[in-house]
DNA sequence: ATTATCTATAGATCTATAGATAATGC
DNA sequence: ATTATCTATAGATCTATAGATAATGC
């Protein structure tokens, strides 16, 4: 039964977005074609009709999600510029933590990403590159190498923590990890930054830390 | 045919061994138990002997694997300090970036854990105390809280930055990742701690950065 | 007698392809 | 005529179990 040109791309466009939410949530092996296919009701000879194999789907879930994931921490291409603590807040708050299926792909797969085929990777490190563009304008530092070392490290911290908070079976710990990191990285904010409220009310938007 | 209790010890050690290796090279789903067996030079049938299902030798193996590389960090059980500096070039360098197979467990293995079984998770919260009470002696902080906060934050970055230096396409990228987010952590870094040799010569031992 | 190991195999699942189907696009 | 989708299926792989084997441990 074939389907009109629009429903085809909307067909598409539900893998893309099947397969980047249970990619995060389930990691590249822990999840079947079949499965993302049902997931966009779909069969699966749908999927390699549209996508060939599910290595190139991986590398487009991955864009996909990016793509959804980069504005969310703020650090969006709009002259707008949100205030660091923001960010930080946003992205180590438990509402993230517990929703990797809608979170930082980088975060959710970059260990297994790095064991993926050259499109994956270059997808990650597309995404990397871009979130490091997003945060850099927003980290305080005088000097334009102390800047881009600063901003590494800031996104270094974040993904760790998040990571190590998801990884961990003790919520308290799990809960501390996330306070921690953010405290630290945010030692010597401004003290007007705290409390800004969030520019997007996505599903990251809301922190869940009191 | 049996083998004798010694032959049989040393072969469940093998396993383990192989696993520990094998699950921080491919991942806990990118290896199947009969490539474990194999690389112990043993049928599968005998993995399931000693380890009664691959969840459970998971778990094993990532406890075996923590005890293995977390003495490597310098953050040991005897009385001897390691400075910070050490521990954070040891981790951050190349040599250990492209030796998945016997560096960090968490990095390699903590964001797939996070979807694992309970013994499995167990293993990883062990783990992330034990790295966590090896790396807080060495954090120059007075304030007992704010050297806490500050222990959780350098373990995340270090682990963050790994894990990112390894997800990246780009050679240069990578090295620059690992560079910056050493450099940032040692920014105030007594400069006696500059250039300390290794305590142990093991293969995270030689940092590879000039 | 116990048991570490191996072989054979069950049963499930997974990626991918081939060919049929049926409705769109021209 | 083209093509998006589905069904059927191939072929591989993966976890796990059952039963046989043969040497140790007592």
């Amino acid at each position: 039964m074939r389907v009109t040109k629009e429903k085809a791309a909307e067909n598409r466009e539900r893998i893309l977005q099947a397969a980047a939410a249970l990619f995060r949530e389930k990691g590249f092996e822990g999840v079947g074609v079949d499965a993302l296919a049902a997931a966009a009701c779909l069969s699966h000879g749908s999927v390699y009709s549209h996508f060939g194999s599910k290595e190139a789907l991986a590398a487009e879930a991955v864009a996909h999600a990016l793509a959804q994931s980069l504005p969310q921490l703020g650090g969006g291409a709009d002259g707008e510029t949100v205030p660091l603590a923001t960010m930080v807040r946003r992205y180590l708050s438990r509402t993230h933590r517990d929703d990797p299926g809608g979170g930082c792909v980088i975060a959710a797969l970059a260990a297994e990403g790095a064991r993926q085929g050259e499109a994956v990777r270059a997808a990650f490190t597309e995404g990397v590159r871009r979130m490091l563009g997003g945060l850099a304008p927003a980290v305080p530092e005088d000097d334009a190498t102390a800047r881009e070392d600063a901003t590494i490290a800031v996104l270094a911290t974040m993904i760790g923590a998040l990571i190590l908070s998801r990884a961990v079976d003790d919520p308290a710990l799990s809960d501390h990890i996330l306070r921690a990191a953010g405290a630290h990285l945010l030692r010597d904010a401004p003290a007007e930054e705290v409390g800004t409220v969030p520019r997007v009310q996505s599903k990251m938007g809301s922190d869940g830390n009191p």
